[in-house]
DNA sequence: ACGGTTAGTCGAAACGCTTCGACACCATGT
DNA sequence: ACATGGTGTCGAAGCGTTTCGACTAACCGT
């Protein structure tokens, strides 16, 4: 491999006008741009990365934070991941996946202290996450994917439950649906101070309360048999239930087994919305599920854009974004069926 | 942060020794490794990867190359990143995300000779896959996720798919089933060569060729409706089929929602298997899919582990494993209908 | 008592770049 | 004619490691 002195050589300059040629740090002459550009080309030299980030103190890595472990990356993430990645590169950095589960964050210390992340994308956040303190502790730059509980001070983009649970309950009630339940993931992910699992269900209470509507919430595991079990559950202990709102994929899927083995259709006798999704999981069944799409891949590409901005220091406003998911119609959300008595 | 040179004072011995003691590369004294280690601790001293790389010609790190744009991974290539960047972690590397799609293999190119990564995971492998040369002219170690039409001379890790179709076949056969038709990914991918799609259409025929039996094949777009599409056109063509094979979990969702609106019972009138998928989105459907599911988390495991077996020149042998998909008996197949007659 | 190892340590030279200070040069405006 | 200021270039000092050659002191067999 040709280095920066071999060019320099070869074009007949100094070595730091190469560089400057390079950086565009220091204006360099017409002519002689033309001969470095020429020596290069000649001998098809690219700078090496890892010197340039000794000397510059910028690896142009970016880290991606997340907890391996649980339950792994959904559907969504991977949008995300790929999306970020791609932000990155085009951007001239470099996405590298640390998939960390220590809960004392002596393994995410340790990664970040030898300096071969200029910046962090935190994912799976929690809203008391210990690892903001450990980042803002070794002073790496980092995004929230998600929000703490008061990320006022943070930059972070997330998904915003609460328009997200409010485009949803008007498409439902619009459709005449006042019984309405909640199918959220787990009740760990609830103890656990799981972002989404929180908010969710908060903006579905008040939202549910607002409009004199009563709140029926079922957590359950991320798989198609816990959503049959939560389904079955419904169906006894709230029958009048004509809609059902739910956020796990996998569940959903139960869910919709579960209901028409009980020769319910759908959507005439029970609609279905499953928020934070995606339309591409929702075609997978039949009838095509009505989904409100996670925006993942516009979160992975602002959270990469505002990374960068705070490493590189431009764009001094923090970012602080919320991104409803989209609402797409399709076959599992109908009219509510007749109304019955709604005395209790 | 604190050098090796601040450990180096402090401990009172010279800096060359601190990069023994660190390295073990020459010994060094209890006495004096204890004095290091205090004064390590002291600082809380962490090697800077970055410094170290430049010195050592060693990065650690490691490069996963998918092309971007095709449709984006799917829900096998999760598994088999995180594996692959947990893996990494686990042996001290990292694993840096570089979706590319520049057929000429500029970016590429450009990419690996900036020296960033000591190595490349090459994903969705075609037969004659053009980043075979570049990796090779550019001199860089790389493992193969897939393989390519002559791979000897190659490392690579791949699914086994010759014996995941016949063992396919075998489970369809062993319950009665003789008018097996094979629904795909689209023609496209065959027409690029992509591996999956050109192994599994031989091997298919080729099987089924020597159990005398027929050959439909159907190829179709990653999505339900192309599916749907597909399936009515197979219950027109060829309505004698009783047992639907399927490698493309978009496309057999959208089959069984279709059979199902036909009248259609699964698995009484028609078995479905759904090969090179997993259990987790088999679980999405209602029967429950009986898959073969890909060895996405093994692939990941195996090819990172080559890919430093060559970097650190260790493992003479080269790495040449086929894993051959598990199968998983649900609900979807089960013994074919009563047999008509069969001839043409 | 004597060359030959070996364990343990040191200083200095890379690694390939960025960046700083200095300097020469030429065009200004006065 | 002269300070002023921007342009364009150079040499050298880092960046924080690894690694090489060299040296010392202790230990071995004879």
């Amino acid at each position: 491999m040709a280095t920066m002195h071999d060019v320099a050589n070869l074009a007949g300059v100094s070595l730091s006008t190469v560089s400057y040629a390079l950086t565009g740090v220091r204006p360099v002459s017409e002519k002689t741009r033309a001969r470095i550009q020429a020596a290069m080309d000649q001998l098809g030299y690219q700078r090496n990365a890892i010197a340039r980030s000794l000397a510059s103190r910028r690896t142009h890595i970016l880290a991606m934070l997340f907890p391996a472990i649980e339950r792994g990356l959904s559907g969504t993430a991977l949008e995300f991941v790929t999306s970020a990645a791609e932000t990155a590169r085009e951007r001239g950095y470099h996405l590298v996946l640390w998939p960390v589960n220590d809960q004392e964050g002596h393994e995410t210390r340790e990664l970040l202290q030898q300096g071969l992340a200029d910046g962090a994308l935190v994912m799976e956040v929690r809203l008391d996450d210990p690892r903001v303190a450990l980042l803002h502790e070794v002073g790496t730059p980092f995004t929230l994917i998600g929000r703490t509980e008061d990320p006022d001070t943070l930059h972070y983009a997330d998904i915003d439950f609460e328009t997200t649970v409010r485009d949803a309950l008007d498409h439902l009630t619009a459709l005449g649906h006042r019984d309405i339940a909640l199918l959220s993931h787990s009740r760990a992910s609830l103890d656990a101070g799981y972002g989404p699992t929180v908010r969710v269900g908060a903006a579905f209470e008040r939202y549910m309360t607002e409009r004199g509507l009563s709140v029926v919430v079922r957590h359950c595991d991320e798989s198609a048999d816990a959503g049959r079990i939560a389904t079955a559950g419904l169906a006894a202990s709230h029958p009048r239930v004509t809609a059902l709102m739910t956020m796990n994929d996998a569940a959903t899927f139960g869910a919709m087994a579960e209901l028409l083995e009980r020769g319910k259709r759908i959507p005439d006798d029970m609609s279905v919305l499953s928020i934070v999704s995606s339309p591409r999981v929702g075609a997978l069944s039949h009838p095509r599920l009505t989904t409100m799409s996670a925006p993942g891949t516009e979160l992975g590409r602002l959270g990469v854009t505002s990374l960068i901005a705070q490493i590189e220091g431009t764009g001094a406003t923090a970012l602080h974004t919320l991104i409803p998911c989209r609402l797409d119609v399709q076959s599992t959300t109908g009219p509510a069926r007749l109304p019955m008595n709604h005395t209790p």
